[in-house]
DNA sequence: CGATCAATTGAGTGTGTTCAATGTCAGTGG
DNA sequence: CCACTGACATTGAACACACTCAATTGATCG
């Protein structure tokens, strides 16, 4: 769970090269399923990266051919506004797996920009239908996957529309904590923010300004503490009772 | 395509009765597939209906267990916010297929309310899984539908978020106007509103106040003419123009 | 060390909300 | 047939919250 264990220890020397030994068990996918299932998924899976901050794992024009699942490091999936502002739709982190809107599409529908060293298991999409069909396990595990997208992405409708400034920011911290633990004891928990602030504000639907306020009130109540880079939690019961209110 | 050509006339007399011959064909799903497959598919479905205005054809408490097709009529499916008000997060038509929300779920995540007259087919989902794994063209179909679902919810945040209420009550229109088709030549188009105003408010986001004085803009700007149930698009151009403003 | 970009802060504006009043319509019963 | 009712829809006035624009500070990197 600490973050800084490296990513090489994981695989023990000896093993196989490749998914073999996804340092993730492709997570997302892979519990539920017996060894040589587990195998057969990950025959079709190839590791790509490290990327650098900034380089794109796809981008908006490629024709879609793969799923991804984050190894290690983050990603965030952008778009284009109307009005040609850059949009951010969503963040990814080790374990997720990105690409879901594609699917049954031409292309993407995204920029996958990662936001620090990162590395991605991916998965051809076709090959992975054709996997389903022998294994239905597999294929109840993407439509169940495919299900939780469709409810996260509309609770994120509610989430955009109806609540302030400030509870869309609590809401994305007690996200991002749940997500991306670094320490989390009963009462206080810290945050390192991988994408800028920017980022956040165009994901939550704010200006940078606005984001910036919020962020300062909620500092101001007790809530948060704003580090820059890192945001302290220190008042974790506060944010279901502000988010309900 | 005529929207008025009865269901009874659907069915050629001696045809087996319920879903054999849906009225829509299982529009989403059965497409594409051969007539042989498009026999399986409807061998699990079952015929519900007619429910009555108001009645529900699932609600939130209940286990998930079927997907539904809609013959005739619509829905809306509803949740509660946080502050215990009702909230609209979809309408559908002839030939949706709604219930999508809650695959993968313990139990359905909305009620599913009907606004007119309507019957809908049942399809249980795991006899639909269980297809799936003998017809890769099925499973292929649902994946794609799913994305699409995805993509769709989406756009509607970007949608909620970014436009004003004015830019999304002409999204809306538009939207409704390709799937509830009544009059549509070139320059006129026509259409009913088989939910209330404050059902389309919550849809938007908005207060039916609000709701109201969009429509109000809309209308001395020409563009729409608003007769309580019915509203009539007289610029049909502008609507595109107005919403990439 | 200056250059550049991100983040913050302030003042003024605008769009949608809130709250309250009025208007409209369908259904009901006198 | 008309008055009454209750739900839905509209309108108005004051307000709140986030936006816009502009200036400042801060961080990062050559």
């Amino acid at each position: 769970m600490a973050e800084s264990d490296g990513n090489r220890a994981a695989y023990p020397p000896g093993e196989k090269k490749g998914c073999d030994r996804c340092t993730t068990r492709l997570l997302c996918l892979g519990e539920g399923l017996t060894d040589e299932q587990l195998h057969g998924l990950e025959s079709i899976t190839h590791t790509r990266g490290p990327y650098q901050t900034g380089q794109a794992v796809y981008k908006m024009e490629e024709k879609f051919k793969s799923l991804f699942v984050i190894k290690t490091g983050s990603v965030k999936i952008e778009s284009i506004s109307h009005e040609g502002n850059n949009l951010v739709d969503g963040f990814f982190f080790r374990g997720d797996l990105v690409g879901l809107e594609a699917i049954g599409a031409d292309r993407y529908q995204h920029d996958a920009v990662v936001l620090e060293e990162t590395r991605v298991c991916e998965l051809p999409f076709d090959q992975l239908e054709t996997l389903c069909s022998f294994m239905p396990r597999l294929q109840h595990k993407i439509l169940l996957l495919l299900g939780q997208k469709i409810r996260h992405t509309n609770s994120a409708i509610v989430h955009g529309r109806y609540l302030t400034a400030e509870q869309r920011l609590l809401g994305f911290l007690q996200v991002l904590c749940r997500k991306n633990v670094l320490q989390h004891d009963k009462y206080r928990s810290s945050v390192r923010l991988v994408m800028s602030k920017g980022d956040i504000a165009s994901y939550l639907g704010l200006r940078p300004e606005s984001l910036s306020r919020a962020l300062r009130k909620l500092q101001s109540k007790g809530i948060i503490r704003n580090y820059g880079k890192r945001v302290e939690i220190l008042n974790l019961e506060s944010i279901s009772g502000s988010l309900c209110k």
